[in-house]
DNA sequence: AAAAAACTTGATCATTCGGTCAGAAAAATC
DNA sequence: GATTTTTCTGACCGAATGATCAAGTTTTTT
């Protein structure tokens, strides 16, 4: 028998288990991201994760087998995590409107969940071994979708004629930046950590210089 | 004796051995390169850069003692590189020609040496922890410098008002992603591989938003 | 309360890795 | 051509790591 077969599955009063695997999954999790984050798959050990989940090496590997199966999980969370960002941009959206949520939502996200989006930038840096097909696949037709909306905005002159892939490129390479580069720009700027403020403002002039960069003329604050 | 004192130092005569060292030491700092790249410094192995490098691993040691030596070499030659990328940035010069001129080069660094960018991108996603104090010193005070040039053009009303330092930020990751990120933008164009003629498109793109978005107009073709 | 299932954990193993070492080979120096 | 210096290399070592296992403990089920 799997050893993680789903216990009491069905069993409608079985609650007080399954809520406490769920909880101590959570954590080795979120432990897992961090070490992940700062170490990369191959710096990253399961001992490390252990530590920081307060739970014995082979107590980890009983919830989770591999080290793979562990990095998997943290990969598909984020993922899921980043499919809804765009939801905005929309055929009949104002692409002011549109684009000016979508870079805020992404500064947004830069700002509070920096260690997820930093494990992806490492998988994908080093080639993305452990993604297998989803970039060419399902990234792959996000972004088809989203480009022809985009098209669709210019075709109807709603804005200057830009290549949409790129423009998306564009957009998450300045809102990404700032989760998995922190580390360059809080030396640069001589700062610990950005403040809110400091995000908002980066939120702001990103926003319009991209914005502007496409002809169109950003949203009043 | 330290293994590595320079043989022959200041003997005319040794030029041969001199050339074979130097031959042999870009050799591995190639492999090291590519190596790291590839796995990151934790994941990257002595035993691989050697296979690459077509030596002993024994040997390796023998020019590098470490691979911590080894990734610091790669490291100071790759920021060596970068620090004279922004020269046309001056008070003097025309901003949209200088703009222009930095990010296209900056993209044609993207294309001609991603392997490098990623190195230095990986080490920065991980915290800087081989760095020092590079980026608080060095990079802060480049940076300081640039910062104060624009705010002189802006000063002279030759461009809308913005933060220097974050549009520099801005065009870093607008610019390297196309290095550091290749692989992902590749699954998705569904493209092997860009093509010089995609890169010169990016360039002009890339340079055209932002420089609308500093209220500049581009310069033509 | 007995039996079964789920969970916990210290001890352990095989493998891999960075680095060392002694000695051979090659080159330079005298 | 003898001596010294530099270069090369197989064999080896201690430490770390991912994973396993057997023997427990706790919880659930009957």
């Amino acid at each position: 028998m799997a050893v993680n077969d789903q216990p009491n599955a069905g069993v409608g009063s079985g609650g007080v288990r399954q809520r406490s695997r769920a909880s101590i999954e959570r954590r080795i999790l979120e432990a897992a991201e961090s070490v992940f984050a700062e170490a990369g798959f191959n710096g990253a050990t399961t001992a490390e994760i252990a530590r920081r989940a307060a739970i014995p090496k082979a107590n980890l590997h009983y919830y989770f087998n591999t080290k793979e199966e562990l990095y998997q999980q943290v990969l598909t969370g984020i993922v899921s995590t980043w499919l809804h960002t765009a939801d905005e941009i929309t055929a009949d959206a104002d692409p002011a409107r549109a684009l000016a949520h979508y870079i805020t939502a992404k500064i947004e996200l830069a700002r509070e969940q920096p260690i997820p989006s930093r494990v992806f930038a490492n998988e994908i840096i080093h080639g993305a071994p452990h993604l297998g097909s989803y970039l060419g696949t399902e990234l792959r037709a996000w972004v088809d979708a989203k480009a022809k909306v985009i098209r669709g905005w210019i075709a109807a002159g709603k804005m200057r004629e830009i290549d949409p892939k790129h423009l998306l490129f564009m957009i998450w390479a300045s809102t990404q930046t700032y989760a998995d580069f922190a580390s360059q720009i809080s030396a640069v700027l001589g700062k610990e950590q950005l403040s809110p403020q400091d995000y908002k403002a980066v939120a702001r002039q990103v926003t319009e210089i991209i914005l502007r960069g496409c002809g169109l003329t950003p949203p009043a604050q």
